[in-house]
DNA sequence: CCGTAAGTCGTACGCTGTAAGGTACGCCGT
DNA sequence: ACGGCGTACCTTACAGCGTACGACTTACGG
């Protein structure tokens, strides 16, 4: 699990480390004496390469765009700007997948990743190609919010309606979800990200906001 | 500030303590100590009336979700379910503008809260009368993410593409961002939710999706 | 051989959530 | 009248957190 421990300290490598810790034991693990303990350090060790925990928090999401980037990178090209922008942001969300982490903590940071930068920025571009206003690309932005870079957050776990945690009482005070619970063979728990996010949900909501920008456009 | 402190402590009173700190410092201020000091008691004291802080955290939600009920419940009736659900959601988002530590704390609770479910049974309910089949509905809900209870993070934040902590070189490498934002006036920086989330573009991303299932109706 | 810098570590402080146990008070049956 | 008991609140204490501060080790150029 510790890596080998004698390599130099960096900021690189404690980088990679806390991303590793977080995909491994979650996000609240993610302590600067657990990480350094990873490392073969100690916790203040961390702080010549690191300027606080925030900052170690700012580069993971660094870290992940960065992958987000990389993988984007290796798609071909479309000409139809839909299938490219889908194509894009699918992608990403495999990115996500890997680090279930990683949704949480893009929407608590306010600061911007360069790397996030660069990912809207090429964004922006295969919409403008595909004849959008830069006006129009920017609702369009706020309206795919989280979306975009390939993740949402889901407030709604159609699972707890169900399950035995409800009183009883109250279910009969929900005649419309228990009504809509029981209709949904909602029985596909494979790959979600969050909680009931699954690839049909998700692609789903993104196809409905990309016809209705290009009907828009 | 501090309330009169010498009622008698109640879980209710300990949930409304926390809204209004959370509201006046924040999410991080809200801390066992300083909610006791704010109720005129000792830490431990709170214990009593809750279980451990995340009962109040989950305690909070629900405070805030039964605000949005008691909103919405005001609205009078439309015939049409687009303006019905589209008042409903706008409604709810006055509340959130009310408390903006609540997007973040309703994204990162698991549990759903009593007060949550009755909102999104109502809404439901409205999209059935609409004519929807639960499928769509269900489709519906998870299009809308956190749309439906009437806020939407975002993770762009055009001000700081312009800002000066991006260094020029960068700036080069974002052709298209820059361009954007060169030509988008967002000179509105008044009722923000989160970052650069105004009243237009919340409405905007959310006609997009109502139009689109409105067509798959 | 020494000065200086880079990199690492030990110690300590104030903060957090909360477990364990003590204290004051009102209501109860006898 | 009185002992016991549940309710409500408090005191103390502890492990773990981020991190300020200063000391240490090592590498290297003059």
């Amino acid at each position: 699990m510790t890596t080998d421990a004698r390599m130099p300290l960096s900021r690189e490598r404690v980088l990679r480390a806390a991303v590793d810790l977080a995909d491994e034991h979650g996000l609240r693990a993610l302590t600067m004496r657990r990480l350094a303990e990873e490392l073969g350090a100690e916790a203040m060790s961390l702080y010549y390469h690191v300027a606080k925990k925030e900052d170690v928090l700012d580069g993971i999401v660094d870290v992940v765009a960065g992958e987000i980037n990389a993988a984007v990178g290796h798609v071909e090209p479309d000409p139809d700007w839909k299938a490219a922008v889908r194509q894009r942001i699918l992608t990403a969300r495999q990115v996500f997948l890997r680090h279930r982490w990683a949704p949480e903590l893009f929407e608590t940071r306010s600061s911007s990743s360069t790397e996030v930068l660069r990912y809207y920025d090429a964004l922006v571009g295969l919409m403008r190609q595909g004849g959008f206003t830069y006006n129009l690309v920017h609702h369009a932005l706020h309206a795919l919010g989280s979306r975009a870079l390939g993740f949402s957050q889901e407030l709604f776990d159609p699972s707890a309606g169900e399950s035995a945690d409800v009183p009883v009482d109250l279910v009969w005070q929900l005649p419309n979800l228990t009504g809509m619970l029981s209709e949904i063979a909602h029985d596909d728990p494979g790959s979600t990200l969050g909680w009931c996010d699954d690839q049909a949900e998700f692609e789903f909501g993104l196809d409905v906001i990309l016809d209705g920008l290009d009907r828009l456009r």
